[in-house]
DNA sequence: GCGACAG
DNA sequence: ATCTTGTCGC
């Protein structure tokens, strides 16, 4: 997909002092093997109307998927979007949303990467390290690194490589249908992130968390206009 | 110096 | 992400 460059530019010295705290954060990064047992997993998406971002929370229960709670909350965006600066533009709203959630979850999905990103601190990795929650990332495209085609059978994987590390697997969640990305993103490790994302496929492409977020984030997003 | 670029 | 109709395929 063609790249449309911001406008009006961005002031490079805001592209510097994002990046200097994006490398702050990744120090906090922690991949691990899981430390909890996983009883609910919650799915976040964000949508936009002109200036403003409406970012949804979804939360289901594990391993039977059933949906038990939608929050959602609509605030303004301070930040267009760029490449690899995504958290800063889409986290503040998701964070006030999250607070909205009854129940908190053992493991969050975020739409985006975790740590496949240039700095290794993508949407998931921020938002775990701000909470405090063990995150993973699912992406519908790469951002960087290169990779295979995987095989065109359902849960066909290979590996994204950067800088000679593994940092995703493309995940052929259905048959014949393009690959999604996952990408552990705080307090999780990449083998688990990618047996999570094929745990919560069902009839679809998408895991369920990231689906259902991303059709309540279309869904709220109607009510509001 | 020239491309590439999550949502 | 968003702007947008019809169309192909299960």
């Amino acid at each position: 997909m063609a790249y449309y460059p911001t406008y009006p530019p961005v002031d490079p010295e805001l592209v510097k002092s994002l990046t200097a705290r994006q490398n702050e954060l990744q120090k906090q990064v922690i991949l691990q093997k899981p430390d909890f047992d996983l009883r609910f997993i919650a799915g976040c998406d964000s949508s936009f109307i002109g200036e403003n971002i409406l970012s949804v929370f979804i939360l289901l229960s594990y391993p039977d998927l059933q949906l038990l709670e939608k929050v959602w909350h609509y605030g303004e965006v301070e930040l267009p979007y760029i490449p690899g600066f995504l958290a800063f533009r889409e986290a503040p709203n998701l964070l006030q949303a999250y607070k909205k959630l009854t129940q908190k979850p053992d493991l969050i999905m975020v739409d985006g990467h975790g740590i496949s990103h240039p700095r290794r601190m993508g949407i998931a990795s921020h938002l775990g390290v701000h909470l405090q929650k063990p995150t993973m990332g699912l992406a519908k495209e790469i951002l960087v690194g290169k990779f295979e085609m995987p095989g065109p059978e359902q849960g066909a994987l290979s590996p994204v490589l950067h800088r000679n590390e593994h940092i995703a697997n493309a995940i052929r969640t259905k048959e014949k249908v393009k690959p999604v990305f996952a990408s552990a993103g705080h307090l999780l490790d990449l083998e688990t992130a990618t047996q999570i994302a094929l745990a919560t496929t069902r009839k679809h492409k998408l895991p369920e968390p990231t689906r259902l977020a991303d059709y309540y984030a279309a869904v709220f997003k109607a009510d509001v206009k």
